[in-house]
RNA sequence: CGGGGUGUGGCGAAGUUUGGUAUCGCGCUUGGUUCGGGACCAAGAGGCCUCGGGUUCGAAUCCCGACACUCCGACCA
């Protein structure tokens, strides 16, 4: 069956108004509900549970290079927060404070966190004294609050769902392989399991995290052509080190302020693969993070031995290893197939008589709509290649998309008329300056995106201003 | 935070201009027939008309206020 007829009719063409594609995709696949409490939502299980493949898959590799999971409180005292200059600058505008305990009014005020550094570093300061008690590695899975003014679901929630990692290092090296360690795991994990092709890079001064040296960012297109930031991470330096008073006594018996690291993803990811894979059909789930990757649907369920038939296929796969359910309600086998489609399963599998005559059954990709009857033996197989294709299949079609939208400009004029008729990245070069960086904001409405790790030498000069250029790097419209 | 739009059973809407018993489609429940692309028939259930004030004999409808959703900006790692 075509791909481009469009088979669900309760989602807004993503062509005709991409935003309200967007909200109706989470809604109607059953991800998000809304609360009476502006910008806060409820994840519901399927929602719910692409954030524990999300969780399980990245714990792993932060397992595997040395982490260790912490849990902090909620709760900042604003004094703490106040340490440390720039970063309470940045977050204090969208903090939610406590103010009352009981009925008595509390001295002083206890901020919901917006992020832990400074609860980390109060912490660090207790238990690092020596060379020996470095490097620490600590991550920390939470919600966190920002008062945010508008908000969507999983792009910029009121409270959201994330994971923050904090580490200390005896020397500025070990910690700024740190960074570039976790910025790759993120890249890593968006493109191999998510199906998302990221470009790394460094933010300007700009755009960088609050109170932080250096901030690397991983950055994808989503299919609207606008940048999302699907992953940060953090190079500090020692300046909480020398805020929060952490020091270490050195090998040399001096004392030492250590460098420190910060790096996060959040449930914004789910809003990515939702605006990088979904169609006019509604979502399409990447294989290696789909909570169902095979759905079974019986046809003429009601016949001798295709609900047996069925569910011994459902078995066979989920011993091989597969997340597999089968859809046995009453409803009829079109609903069941619109159904699936919706919530983006990446495989659907149905049997019914006539291929229980022959062994057989259908298999139906999410991608593609393209369907094959293939023998029962060998199943296991011949779903794992399937799965394995689906996922270069969207990874191909998503870094196509980048590539086909990422344009070269020599000139702001360039730019601004690029980024008007046809949006998408653009990259130029840049001579380093906050007034350039500006006017890009202000007269073709894009932020920068990243000064990208693999830069290309487009030319001698910033466009902008005409001044020797130092970096490569890439604009875009931002969600 | 500024500007626009919207708020009526679970969902989508009509009704508001011109005040007078709450409508439709989908969904839901039960029974039956169906079953390879959102099946059909029959009988049912379900509504503080977002919330709070006001005007009126009478308000979904008019007036004032609040809240939420949504779009465009600003802001936002």
């Amino acid at each position: 069956m075509a791909q481009d007829k469009k088979q669900v009719e309760q989602i807004t063409d993503m062509e005709a108004d991409f935003a309200q594609w967007f909200t109706d995709v989470c809604r109607k696949a059953e991800l998000i509900d809304y609360t009476s409490v502006k910008g806060m939502f409820i994840y519901r299980p399927y929602g719910y549970a692409i954030w524990e493949n999300i969780q399980h898959g990245l714990d792993a590799e932060f397992k595997k290079t040395g982490h260790e999971n912490v849990y902090l409180p909620v709760l900042i005292p604003e004094s703490l927060l106040q340490k440390e200059k720039d970063h309470v600058e940045g977050f204090a505008p969208e903090c939610a404070w406590v103010t009352m305990g009981g009925d008595e009014k509390l001295e002083d005020r206890l901020c919901v966190r917006p992020t832990s550094e400074t609860l980390f570093c109060e912490h660090y300061s207790h238990i690092i004294h020596s060379w020996r008690d470095l490097p620490k590695k600590y991550n920390q899975w939470c919600s966190v609050l920002r008062w945010e003014k508008t908000s969507r679901p999983f792009l910029r929630h009121r409270e959201f769902l994330w994971q923050e990692g904090h580490t200390m290092h005896a020397t500025a090296q070990e910690a700024r392989e740190e960074t570039m360690q976790m910025l790759g795991i993120y890249a890593d994990f968006c493109e191999n399991v998510l199906a998302m092709p990221v470009v790394k890079g460094r933010k300007t001064d700009k755009e960088k995290f609050n109170g932080a040296e250096e901030t690397y960012t991983v950055e994808c297109m989503m299919h609207d052509k606008k940048a999302l930031q699907a992953g940060t991470s953090h190079y500090f330096g020692d300046g909480f080190a020398k805020a929060f008073d952490i020091t270490f006594t050195g090998k040399d018996n001096q004392p030492h302020y250590p460098h420190q690291t910060s790096w996060g993803v959040s449930t914004r990811l789910i809003g990515g693969i939702i605006m990088t894979h979904g169609d006019n059909n509604g979502l399409v789930l990447p294989p290696r993070i789909a909570p169902t990757q095979v759905i079974i649907i019986p046809v003429a369920q009601h016949k001798e031995g295709v609900i047996e038939a069925s569910r011994a296929v459902m078995e066979r796969l989920q011993k091989a290893g597969f997340r597999v359910k089968m859809d046995g309600s009453d409803q009829s086998p079109g609903w069941k197939f619109a159904e699936y489609e919706m919530k983006g399963v990446p495989l659907r599998l149905e049997l019914g008589p006539k291929d229980m005559e022959k062994n057989q059954c259908v298999l139906v990709r999410r991608d593609s709509g393209e369907k094959s009857f293939v023998s029962l033996d060998g199943i296991e197989e011949t779903v794992a290649k399937l799965l394995d294709s689906i996922h270069d299949g969207l990874y191909a079609k998503a870094l196509k998309n980048r590539e086909e939208n990422t344009y070269p400009a020599f000139s702001l004029e360039e730019a601004k008329a690029i980024q008007q008729e046809k949006g998408g990245f653009i990259k130029t070069m840049w001579c380093g300056d906050l007034e350039c960086e500006l006017k890009m904001k202000d007269e073709a409405g894009m932020s920068s995106r990243c000064m990208p790790l693999e830069q290309e030498h487009l030319g001698d000069v910033c466009p902008i201003c005409g001044k020797p250029a130092k970096h490569m790097i890439y604009w875009g419209v931002a969600y």
